[in-house]
DNA sequence: ATCATTGTTATAGC
DNA sequence: CGCTATAACAATGA
């Protein structure tokens, strides 16, 4: 399930539709579902976690929350939150927020901002994380207008290669360390989309869902922290704390 | 069977 | 008005 990574994946395997015109829409999504009608999705790409179906004069956002999927020439047991019917497959999206965007992409996108994307811009992260010294790194890998793509495990497991602790603060972080994290937001990202594609993510994960630390052994804690209140996995014995 | 969760957004509330 | 807290949504596996 989704966070950057397999959103590229996502977007992959939906190439097929890319140049494909819509014959045919259904689903309970609450967007203008007959604009789409006729109309033939021009380009597929991504923005962090993000989905874009470009068409002509208007972009449709497809954003897989935690347990997005879609079936292609195929169904489950549920009203699809979009029925789409081209010149030859079908598709539906189930659980996904999906919504119209009216302007140019460029405009309302920060393409530095995406670790996954040829612009990514590392200088531009850390002029944004300058604007915000008093935030956790938990939260500010979090920040998809800064590192968009990162997701919880992302962020984890990035926390506990850089040996930094999730609740240091952004400010107080030596620059050697905030260079490492910014890098390693784009970093682990390709690495995770590379494993992701081979199916041994799972087992090269370090700290996420794991109870002993693979560098000392020491036992892994488990909590909610930051103004995300996400789950986070960290070790207090190798992960050092800024503040 | 119940709970927790790879995420975001709308609304309520202060 | 602006920030923050809460609810809502949803599928799946532990």
């Amino acid at each position: 399930m989704p966070e950057g990574p397999s959103l590229i994946l996502f977007t992959e395997d939906l190439q097929r539709f890319a140049g494909q015109k819509i014959l045919e829409v259904s689903g309970n999504s609450k967007i203008d579902q007959q604009r789409l009608v006729g109309k033939k999705i021009k380009e597929i790409k991504t923005w962090g976690k993000h989905m874009l179906w470009r068409f002509d004069d208007f972009t449709v956002k497809i954003h897989f929350l935690m347990f997005g999927t879609y079936y292609i020439n195929s169904s489950k047991d549920a009203k699809p939150r979009l029925y789409l019917r081209f010149q030859k497959d079908e598709l539906n999206l189930y659980s996904t927020a999906i919504k119209i965007l009216e302007e140019p992409l460029d405009e309302i996108y920060d393409w530095t901002a995406d670790v996954l994307n040829p612009s990514w811009d590392a200088k531009a992260a850390r002029k944004k994380l300058k604007a915000i010294p008093d935030a956790m790194v938990t939260d500010a890998l979090l920040n998809q207008e800064i590192f968009s793509g990162v997701g919880n495990i992302i962020k984890n497991e990035i926390l506990f290669r850089i040996k930094v602790h999730p609740e240091s603060l952004v400010g107080a972080l030596p620059p050697r360390k905030l260079t490492e994290m910014i890098k390693q937001a784009s970093v682990y990202s390709y690495e995770f989309l590379a494993w992701k594609r081979e199916y041994v993510l799972k087992k090269n994960w370090q700290v996420h869902t794991k109870k002993t630390c693979p560098r000392d052994g020491a036992k892994i804690c488990k909590a909610h922290l930051g103004k995300t209140d996400r789950r986070t996995f960290w070790c207090e014995a190798c992960q050092v704390k800024y503040e």
